[in-house]
DNA sequence: GATCGTTATATGTATATAAACATAACGTAA
DNA sequence: TTACGTTATGTTTATATACATATAACGATC
């Protein structure tokens, strides 16, 4: 499999000063999508369920609606999922993170020629 | 009119999983290039002196090559500035924020009609 | 040699963040 | 009712990060 060159970009989206958006929270919020619940998303990403289930919590708050929807009790004990403004929204920024990606790509191997590629293994 | 409404980006260069660079080290070293000294920068930007300095040391450190040159002792007591490759770093990075902000426009302004417009229900 | 503001380094103290652990509530199904 | 796995919410501990303070070395200038 092939990791991913370095340098690379990592984007965030600022949503107010004190709420940002990054790439764990994306991964998150997919994790949550094809796992179908908050517990085993954390589990799938080796994260306490209290860290995921306050990172769900704090993506809800900055955002103005909830990006996941959640269910306690119940069958299979309950479960969580996107909600549609939740999937648009890791749908937005792994469309940005292209973009920027794409847009950044020459810079970002003039920097590595500069740098000196580093091929860890 | 301000620049950049809220929504935003921000943009991090990750060249090894344990060093980045995003826009505080940036800023940092505008300051260094337009002040003369890392002391200087520092008190620009309302940080300490010790917080400065092991910001350049780390950005030096992460990249293959120094950013910043320093100067010990001698007429003023000595200063620092960017080195052509620390420069070259400021200007590809700035670059790429532009070129980055510039592709998620369209995105970014969909989010914001999204998260502005709060629909109970 | 003394002065000056800088770089360079060390140490201790707050503060913030993350991890670890514990426990209750919930609702479906057996 | 009981069991189950989840959501929901604490409390405590540990770690990492930032802050505050102190001090020495440096080298041109006076």
């Amino acid at each position: 499999m092939r990791k991913s060159a370095l340098p690379s970009l990592s984007v965030r989206i600022d949503l107010d000063p004190e709420g940002r958006i990054g790439p764990g929270k994306i991964r998150l919020l997919e994790a949550i999508a094809s796992c179908g619940s908050i517990s085993a998303a954390g589990r799938a990403m080796n994260m306490s369920y209290k860290r995921a289930w306050d990172l769900v919590d704090e993506i809800n708050h900055i955002c103005n609606r909830p990006a996941v929807e959640r269910q306690t009790g119940g069958k299979n004990g309950g479960g969580a999922m996107l909600t549609p403004f939740g999937q648009s929204l890791v749908a937005r920024y792994r469309k940005i993170e292209r973009s920027a990606e794409n847009a950044a790509r020459k810079e970002l191997q003039a920097l590595r020629a500069d740098i000196g590629v580093r091929t860890k293994g």
